[in-house]
DNA sequence: TCTCGAACCAATTTGGCAATGGTATTTGTT
DNA sequence: AACAAATACCATTGCCAAATTGGTTCGAGA
């Protein structure tokens, strides 16, 4: 194939700009798509290769494209690279934006656990209740509380919501240690979160969604009251 | 090397098991390091493969060791794999799940945004929303509706929620779209668009948190019954 | 001054091959 | 009959060379 006849009716007087813009009409990619490499694309446009790359900058300059040495150029905008990984959030992230975070996920993850909890789910839930009441020591409290509300996340049977999940809590155990950890353990709001606890619970075995995401904020709050206690009154 | 002479000192009246602990024992291996395989171990210490298995079967039932096809045998626990990767995520997960986390996030999201934007914030979205309704091509019309999305989650102002968002976005890459691809592009559904998208921004620039909220949950219950209308009615 | 072609570079993917744990089958021994 | 040993496969993984690809440089030429 020494050389391409240009026989194409419409892109003869285009530029290299013009002449790529052209081809990706026609050949409807899909996002997240390849394109030819370079090379190929080239001889494909009748574009010299220096002119096809000018245009495809201006493309990525829009955002429409993304490209990367080795792999090639896709539809789309880029990858984010490491913005999702745990240490990145432990490290940007607050104790306010956490519970924020959690707050916003956990009752609704409740509310789905209240509809698709089995038997064996509502088994473990209740276990993990009666564990975290029978603790003396409160370092066995929290781990049967973290316990308790994982059973209740995988209870929703939603893999990809566990998986945020897992994320939140791992953030949580690299964040929320970084406290001023004045913690006196007064096993007084111990208590409290029992009660709390009984409620999601009650509400999930009898398979009120509405009620156990409302009792699962509300002990949230609970929650986050209690740590902003703890923290400084001014955040 | 026809027949290994058996003159070890010890280890000549022991079992599979006896024998692998001596060698255990005698070579002070690290731990996570890898012991020989097992075709040379097993000459090595004059055991048949079968029964070495054994003894290995025991001491991994034990936690002492770990295997895995390919990679070897090692001394300690197995090491957890990472359940948050988005690798992870997008081999486990499916498109319902994955409507079922948007729809559990991104309204909450918008929510926060409608409290929290600030003026750039709402310049931003405004433009993402001019920029796809001029988009005469449907795939920029798909790139900035994704910008849309993106720069609403980031004007909640919360780096731990925007990491999740991205990590689901990040999914959704890779998982809807090995959807059947049957996508006839009617141009319909971008006027639903249009008008859902314009209910979410007139809601955050009058400030109005509940109504964003629904106007987002609406939107996004309209785009997954169009996905799954895509898909298989079953599912 | 600009363009085109070619060559080269660094990062990445790909494909073949060996190694490894897991399993089934056959043969031999007691 | 029952267990052990040897052997042969299989699926997965690691490794390494070769090909691929976007990014860059340089010289010829219009």
């Amino acid at each position: 194939m020494p050389i391409e006849i240009e026989s194409e009716s419409d892109t003869e007087n285009l530029g290299a700009a013009g002449r790529l813009k052209a081809y990706l009409a026609d050949s409807n990619l899909e996002l997240n798509s390849r394109l030819p490499p370079e090379r190929t694309l080239s001889r494909q446009l009748g574009v010299s290769r220096g002119l096809l790359r000018k245009a495809l900058a201006e493309l990525e300059a829009e955002g429409q494209i993304w490209r990367h040495v080795g792999r090639g150029t896709f539809i789309g905008s880029r990858p984010l690279e490491s913005a999702n990984g745990i240490d990145y959030i432990s490290s940007h992230t607050t104790p306010r934006e956490l519970m924020e975070a959690r707050l916003l996920i956990e009752p609704g993850l409740t509310r789905l656990a209240a509809s698709h909890a089995t038997n064996a789910d509502i088994r473990e839930i209740k276990n993990c209740i009666r564990k975290s009441r029978s603790a003396t020591d409160w370092r066995v409290y929290e781990i049967w509380d973290i316990n308790l509300h994982r059973t209740i996340a995988a209870a929703a049977h939603n893999t990809c919501l566990m998986a945020l999940f897992d994320t939140l809590n791992a953030v949580k155990r690299s964040v929320v240690w970084t406290r001023p950890r004045a913690v006196p353990l007064a096993r007084r709001h111990d208590h409290h979160s029992f009660a709390e606890h009984d409620a999601i619970f009650s509400a999930i075995i009898e398979r009120d969604p509405v009620r156990a995401e409302g009792a699962m904020r509300q002990h949230l709050e609970s929650v986050r009251d209690r740590l902003m206690r703890v923290m400084e009154p001014g955040t």
